[in-house]
DNA sequence: ACAAAAGTGTTGAGAGTACACCCATGC
DNA sequence: GCATGGGTGTACTCTCAACACTTTTGT
């Protein structure tokens, strides 16, 4: 950092909000039709400029409400994207972030500068306006990273869930089927989850215990290292 | 993203660069004096605003070669720090990277907006300016961080190397004593260096097989799982 | 000759993985 | 009564961690 002068032309901020759910044991991604030029009814990723008085998570957060209504989610900055002609209008850097939320939430409204929103299912995408297919791929890649050595999961569902809802989260997002006795005692001894005493019923078959996250919980994991 | 409206108002956008090495036992990295106000006088992480017409990496790798003299090293983003008061001259977003380099380097020289460039030794550093001491701080986890699932320690060493002196780094940097024997073991089996066929000597003691990093290794760790 | 550093294997413990059946409930 | 889905234990394999001595070379 910096001189004390300040250059004249700077380029533009935006963030971008990658928004995932699981709904009918799908991911799914929540996209909007961008109503104006450029790329005017191309598919793309949520988001929106930065404002001069507030943060970038703040931002983030912003764009996230005014698209889905949602606040109080698991939102983590993701990687920032500056390649000058990324957008055709001029020099735009965008800081993507990734959101996760469960899918008991309000549907998503179409802001002003969207002629709709909607969930797209994430094997099956549409083309993508600007470079949004790349942060798009980045997001994914990294959640299912997360996945393997942290505890946001849960993010996913609702507070209360059973363990073959979260076994099933699991096996969606990293698309492979789950040993289920060894997904259970692993996660019990990890201690992150709990029982809450209630049960989920209604449905053939026997009642299924519901836990919830323990917020005290520390589930961060080692990694095994190779180096070493 | 985004209407087609601009907005007047912009942050300037700058990238620091964390520029890490090892000399001597030590990690160490280079900080420079800032020669212009606001923080005159303060160490800070060498950076600079963002050209228009420049991606960030290229940013990045401009302001290293500026006080350093140095290309092709290892660089990586890190982070993107936008708090709206982390400067006080107005709205600055800088986008962090960290780099990696050998000891066996130019010296750096200080460029026009500072006063002085210096290496400093990790654990004993100076008042910061900004919010330096945090972004510092976020460079050096995630160095520990990549240093255990990623081949990256590699970097910090001349093209051949003995495998104590590997060993040494990773324990600087990791602060913490390893086992001789299962750190060779398990860097041979990993398959990541080859032995170049030539000798250190010099020293006392038996002379010590030189290895080199194998560009063609893939050296990323698959992480164990806790979730599931 | 002595000090410094290189190189080399084995064993025990713990974690990971694979695998099948019984029982409660709703229809 | 039957289909659905919840819940439960064990054995084997592999990885990880701990640990000590011999040999070479420079001074």
């Amino acid at each position: 950092m910096t001189t004390g002068y300040f250059p004249p032309d700077r380029p533009a901020l935006t963030v971008d909000v990658v928004i995932f759910r699981l709904r009918e044991g799908q991911l799914e991604t929540l996209l909007i039709r961008r109503a104006a030029l450029p790329y005017k009814g191309r598919w793309a990723i949520p988001g929106g400029f930065v404002r001069a008085d507030e943060s970038l998570d703040a931002a983030a957060r912003r764009e996230l409400l005014e698209e889905t209504g949602i606040k109080d989610v698991f939102l983590e900055q993701l990687y920032t994207f500056g390649d000058p002609r990324r957008d055709p209008r001029g020099r735009v850097v965008t800081v993507a972030y990734f959101a996760l939320i469960t899918a008991a939430q309000p549907p998503p409204h179409a802001g002003d500068d969207a002629a709709e929103a909607r969930w797209h299912t994430m094997p099956s995408l549409p083309e993508l306006a600007f470079d949004h297919k790349q942060i798009l791929a980045y997001a994914l890649r990294r959640l299912r990273y997360k996945l393997e050595y942290t505890a946001v999961g849960f993010e996913l569902l609702s507070d209360e869930f059973t363990l073959a809802e979260l076994q099933a989260a699991y096996e969606i997002i990293l698309d492979e089927p789950l040993d289920k006795r060894n997904f259970r005692r692993r996660l019990l001894e990890a201690n992150v989850i709990e029982e809450t005493g209630k049960y989920r019923s209604g449905q053939v078959g026997p009642r299924a215990q519901l836990y919830r996250y323990r917020t005290d919980a520390v589930a961060e994991v080692k990694a095994r290292r190779l180096f070493p």
